[in-house]
DNA sequence: TCGCTTATATGAATACGGTTCATACTTTGT
DNA sequence: ACAAAGTATGAACCGTATTCATATAAGCGA
């Protein structure tokens, strides 16, 4: 009989409510405020219960983490799904990442913090490879439409890897994101639409790879307004600048 | 007489002791095993003389960090000011960042730390404050090449502020730095040497830009021996490949 | 349906390390 | 030499993550 496996989805649900009543103390009280004794009683279980799930806080994180890398891979392959030039489906995982921003506000400053060493290594093995696991795609998915435009002629690669080049867009992406986080000085000195700056400095990048540039716009207006086209008509969901 | 100046200096020596104490410390444990108590212990000062100076944990860390940056603030005046065109220079700026690295490998996850949420709202306004000052220069070091390759006609910024560019580069340079260091992912893939990806990297970044090419060496080898060039001669310092 | 065994849940008790603050000591000024 | 002011000290405190002895429930054969 399926006793068993009904024990498992019972268990992978409430791991599941868990991260849900995390998430909530998360937005509510800031990450600072997540108390594992206040968490349980939200989710109504004993402390004890949640230790059956996760080893200790930072695991619990880093699970959430991963659940939400989840919804990043999905915009992904949107992105990647949208039946345009090689350079457009780029454009649209940038486009991607902001709307993966706004959806999740909170996911930076918990992938920030438990990708920090103290936090890292308090996680449990399995939980980091299932962490890493989750992340593995993200890079494919970069990696296949570059080989596209290699494939297309749209790009030389130049003796470079496709996943070399990949990890350029990432590094600028997740660099960028960092920055207008954390540091205070983005707003120092940035006049323009943060938005529109990282799409246009993914574009530089892009150019200097000696991609083909977008055939058709290349004015600051029209960038803006093929940004909200890609956000629309390929996630489904308005890219206004905030 | 001079008996307030002599008290101010030593306690800012005393603050340097235990600053240099932790970054010890650090080394040998990591930052998970920093420990207050034991810091003080080892400075053979009591743990109340340590919060004298430091209002939380996280809070010398980040005073620590801030001390770190202004070795790194030093490469980069070093960089800016060698005698070079400013798309050499531009390198330059990256080989610091290699250089940085090199000097202080530990730097990268203490300000990881810091600038988490949880670790940054736990300094005092006073220590985030400093750090914000000193890490200005930085980008302010850099928005001068980018000032100078345009008034040299040497780029064409198209309505893109100074500060914009350097943005971008640093962003790039810092999520590069992010990733290699946190995740296991750089070495899955990657198969050269991580210095060369990133200064390729900032190059095409810079190309992307519409920057006037480096007059000499364009291919893989030429660029490393620059790289080393640099290293040697702007920063005496060798810049093997690890 | 009733015991018996095994699996699961509980939350009071523990452990740990950052932080405080009453006390002791040192310096300064008269 | 003595009092006042300024510093340094480290044992005690406190908050919170984590554990684990105990209680509860589920499974199962008779």
């Amino acid at each position: 009989m399926g006793t068993r496996e009904r024990r498992q989805r019972e268990f992978a649900e409430r791991e599941a409510l868990f991260l849900d009543a995390a998430l909530h103390r998360i937005r509510e009280d800031g990450l600072l405020g997540l108390q594992m004794s206040g968490l349980a009683e939200k989710a109504e279980y004993a402390v004890g219960t949640l230790y059956l799930h996760f080893s200790s806080k930072e695991d619990l994180l880093l699970a959430l983490a991963t659940r939400i890398v989840q919804d990043y891979l999905e915009l992904l392959r949107k992105a990647s799904a949208w039946k345009a030039s090689s350079r457009e489906r780029m454009l649209a995982i940038a486009v991607a990442d902001i709307v993966f921003q706004r959806r999740h506000p909170d996911y930076f400053r918990i992938s920030q913090y438990c990708l920090c060493e103290v936090a890292w290594s308090a996680a449990s093995e399995t939980r980091r490879h299932a962490f890493q696991q989750a992340n593995l795609p993200t890079m494919n998915i970069v990696a296949r439409i570059i080989e596209d435009a290699c494939r297309a002629g749209d790009l030389d690669a130049e003796g470079a890897s496709a996943q070399e080049l990949a990890i350029g867009v990432w590094s600028l992406c997740s660099g960028y994101a960092n920055i207008s986080h954390a540091e205070g000085l983005l707003e120092m000195f940035t006049v323009n639409d943060p938005n529109t700056v990282l799409c246009r400095q993914v574009q530089s990048l892009l150019d200097g790879y000696g991609w083909k540039p977008l055939s058709g716009p290349t004015s600051e207006h029209e960038i803006k307004q093929l940004i909200q086209r890609i956000g629309l008509e390929v996630f489904q969901e308005r890219c206004n600048e905030k």
